[in-house]
DNA sequence: ATAATACCTGAACATGCGTTCGATGGCAAG
DNA sequence: CTTGCCATCGAACGCATGTTCAGGTATTAT
């Protein structure tokens, strides 16, 4: 019979065993053992899956723990990633008011619907985890925001903003929530909508102002079958 | 010395084993031994360690695979999120032509700056890994579609498109790349922007057009120390 | 007091699992 | 042909790791 030898880079074996890897651990969330890769991959021995290992860490492909069971993980692009799960507070629109983070109550759920998972290279790496939640949109009156209705927006717990930082903040003057770029001048606040073409709101430094967090980032599922 | 028993729910022990076990398999892709658990967890005896285990996995909280060397999981919130690392293929505006996956070309890349991270259960389901992609928009060309200069577009290759899907164009027509929603009318196709304000733009059946792409997702990373 | 329950100990046991080694055969270079 | 590298096999070895058990000490209920 014959075999493809490719002197160097990944052969077909190889590739397979790096597949299982990867459907494995997807699968029961831990990686599989030498034998368990042998069992699948066509493999009698289990000297020469260790030796296939051996090359794909060579290769940079996995990493291996030495002498620990199951100590192996793929690295690069389909390394599993780290991700953050944000709670979703619930709504935010012009006219309600704008849920907070209550101190001391624990938002973990494994509801996946009140909840989004983000992977942690999106997010700004300073973020303690704890003080990011996230609001769903409700209505169009974020739309000088470039925010649609639906949108989920992950929001950093914050009462004060640096020039220029997208910030929630709850007018009690109109009665009013609303996302806007903050910008602080002499003796006001203008508050700047994202949306180039509309004009900005002032707000004179006496009045009330609560800023309740900055926007750190916006999510929008688009209906691929919408109506 | 006093032990605060709690008759039913979760312990103070049994929640810093919990956070054990997800530091740790954050920290080294597979889950730790009872050993281990035990050591880091002022644990003397794997039995004890055993007996947590048992009771978590009785209260939902882990999933273990008995027999299995390191086979347990958490579950429930603190889970690991399947992932879907996406190609960014090169930018959208206005005057550029749009990038295309190319068929039999490998995307995979471990360069974060060239993918997105994002979690299954924030796709549609039913599309193929293979055929989605991420474009960065570049320019303000997009504004009335309600996406900014820098958002992430992920999208989901297709030549055709059902009415109000939210679709990536080449209007041979203009030499210009767009992302409009799209309906069909008699006989002629309608380009609607997701700005309600803004007037769509009309082709003629016998006119080119070329749909790229349908718009799955709109992500945007909001500055937090903008200018 | 007695019984029952929850929590803990230490050790032994069985086996899962990584490691190592000698042996075999195909293929290419000298 | 001989040498040497590569891929493979099977088996044995030994440590890592989950399991089990007989026995403790509190705290609480009866």
């Amino acid at each position: 019979m014959m075999m493809v030898r490719k002197s160097k880079g990944i052969g077909e074996r190889h590739q397979k065993i790096l597949e299982f890897i990867q459907k494995y651990q997807r699968e029961y969330k831990h990686p599989p053992s030498i034998r368990e890769i042998g069992e699948n991959c066509d493999i009698s021995s289990t000297s020469v899956v260790n030796y296939y290992l051996d090359q794909l860490e060579k290769s940079g492909y996995i990493e291996r723990d030495r002498k620990i069971s199951r100590g192996l993980r793929v690295t690069g692009a389909n390394a599993s990633v780290d991700t953050l799960r944000i709670p979703i507070l619930g709504p935010i629109a012009a006219g309600l008011p704008l849920p907070e983070l209550q101190p001391g109550v624990n938002y973990l759920t494994d509801n996946e619907a009140h909840a989004v998972d983000v992977a942690r290279n999106l997010l700004p790496s300073k973020d303690k985890d704890a003080d990011l939640y996230a609001l769903e949109v409700k209505g169009e009156s974020m739309i000088d925001a470039m925010i649609n209705d639906g949108d989920i927006v992950v929001m950093k717990r914050a009462a004060e903003a640096r020039n220029g930082e997208m910030v929630a903040v709850w007018l009690p003057r109109d009665n009013e929530a609303t996302l806007k770029y903050f910008f602080k001048e002499k003796d006001r606040y203008r508050l700047q909508p994202a949306n180039p073409t509309m004009k900005p709101i002032y707000i004179n430094k006496d009045e009330p102002l609560e800023i309740k967090g900055k926007v750190v980032m916006v999510i929008r599922k688009v209906e691929t079958y919408a109506a």
